[in-house]
Order: structure tokens, then C-alpha cells, then sequence
DNA sequence: CTAACGTATCAGTGGATAATGATATGATGA
DNA sequence: TCATCATATCATTATCCACTGATACGTTAG
């Protein structure tokens, strides 16, 4: 009777609340930008703002959601705040993104139920 | 004077959106459900409705949207249309994700910045 | 041909969220 | 303490997008 309708579905629901949750955190061309500039390296906001040509606070709303994510950490130096990639996984995944990228084509263009 | 300003990564504005984009394709409590339903195979759009409890025009609506991206492929058989992965690295890649949430802890439902 | 079924499309609606400007907080140096 | 700089927060706005119900399209059976 639980064969493999909703039932199971609904159970992992949360799972994939959680896994859309990393899913857009990491779906915004911002975010992504600010993640590849701390690929290189520890960076400070001011920095990040120049790599990325981002408005500060906007940088800092992202940095704080990246922060909460678990997908940065940061560390205060005098009046700086510098931050990194927070686990090796961030980059592989990315990694991985680009490698699906390249195996679909570029389909992912196509798709119209979302603004390009 | 092209060190590590703007100018590097507005060339790759693009690659940015494109990463963007797959990650918002997946970045859906919806449409991973419907994934999930079909890593255990091939499906058609009524097992899908039934698998995931979501409506039936909605799931259309994603299937086209997740088979533009070319995340999934699609062959006829009579008037059913039957739906499966179209590339095992996109189940990679969402294993992926799951062990970066494994590492992470559940820190991503601390960002604040988007709804739970 | 016509009815029934499976799937796809369309228009409308509500809710979510990214960006911005103004401002607050916190730290440093004179 | 006061001025300055780096970062964070807040409120506003404009946009985007997921869902729903109605409906169109295509296929098969009688």
C-alpha cells in the first residue's frame, strides 16, 4: 500500500526542500561569481566587490546567505572581514556543474521557463 | 592592467549564467522530486503525477523546462510519453549534492535570505 | 467518425527574492 | 573622543516564477 506512491515522497520532502535550498543558493550568477572568486583564494569583501563588479551590500546580503549555507566561512583581520570556500566540495560541485554543462551541450539555453 | 578586476569575469558572465541556470533548473523542490522519481528508471507523466503527488499540467510544465535543459530525454510509446534521465552524471550530481550537505550539516537551513 | 484517454499549452495569480540607496555597526588611528 | 574606513542591515521596488484551472492537441479503440 506504500509501494511508491506519494507516500515515500512526502517522507523525504525535507530532503528536497534541503537540496533545492543548495541548489538555488548556489542558482544565482552573483553568488556563482563571488564563489569563483574565492576559488583563487581568501578574499575580503572590498575585493570580492572589485572581482565582481557587485554593489557592496549586495555582495554582503550574498555573502551572509553563502555564510549561513555553510558554503564560506569567514575570519575578522583588524577592520576586514577576509573570506573562503568553506569545504573543497563547493568547488568540485561546481566542477561537476560545468563538466554536465559541457556534456548536454548547451541546452540548458533552451530552456525558457526562466528568464536566460 | 587586466590582473584580477572585472574584465576577467565579465568574459565569463556568460559561463556564470549557464552555471546559474543549471543549478536554478535543479534548485526546485519540484522538479528534483520528478528526477527522483525517474533514477529508478524510465517513467511516464501519470506515474510521475502519481510518484510526486504535484498536478499534471505542472509536471508537464517541468518536464519541458528539465527537457529543454536537456537534463532528461523523452520517446513516445503509443499515447504515453515516457521520461528517464538523460545523462548519469546528472544523478551524479545531485549525489553530489547530498554529500556536500552531509559535510555542511544541515547549515543551509540557516540562509535566511530565501523562504525554507 | 466519435469518444476516451494521455499529454501539452495558455492565462491569471500569488509569493518570493535580487538589487539599490540609506543607514547602522564595528574597528582603527589621530 | 572624533573622523574614517570596512562591513552589515534595512526598506523599497521591480521582477521573476511556480502553481492552478481551463483547454487544446494527438493517439487509440469502438
Amino acid at each position: 500500500m506504500m509501494t511508491n506512491d506519494a507516500q515515500g515522497d512526502l517522507l523525504a520532502a525535507d530532503a528536497l526542500e534541503l537540496r533545492a535550498k543548495l541548489f538555488r543558493g548556489l542558482g544565482d550568477p552573483s553568488r556563482l561569481a563571488i564563489l569563483d572568486a574565492l576559488v583563487s583564494g581568501e578574499r575580503n569583501v572590498q575585493e570580492i566587490v572589485g572581482d565582481t563588479g557587485l554593489g557592496q551590500p549586495n555582495v554582503s546580503n550574498h555573502l551572509r546567505c553563502l555564510l549561513d549555507c555553510g558554503l564560506v566561512s569567514r575570519r575578522s583581520e583588524g577592520r576586514f572581514v577576509r573570506y573562503r570556500l568553506a569545504d573543497r566540495q563547493v568547488a568540485n560541485l561546481i566542477r561537476d556543474a560545468d563538466r554536465l554543462l559541457a556534456a548536454t551541450g548547451a541546452g540548458i539555453d533552451n530552456c525558457e521557463r526562466y528568464t536566460e
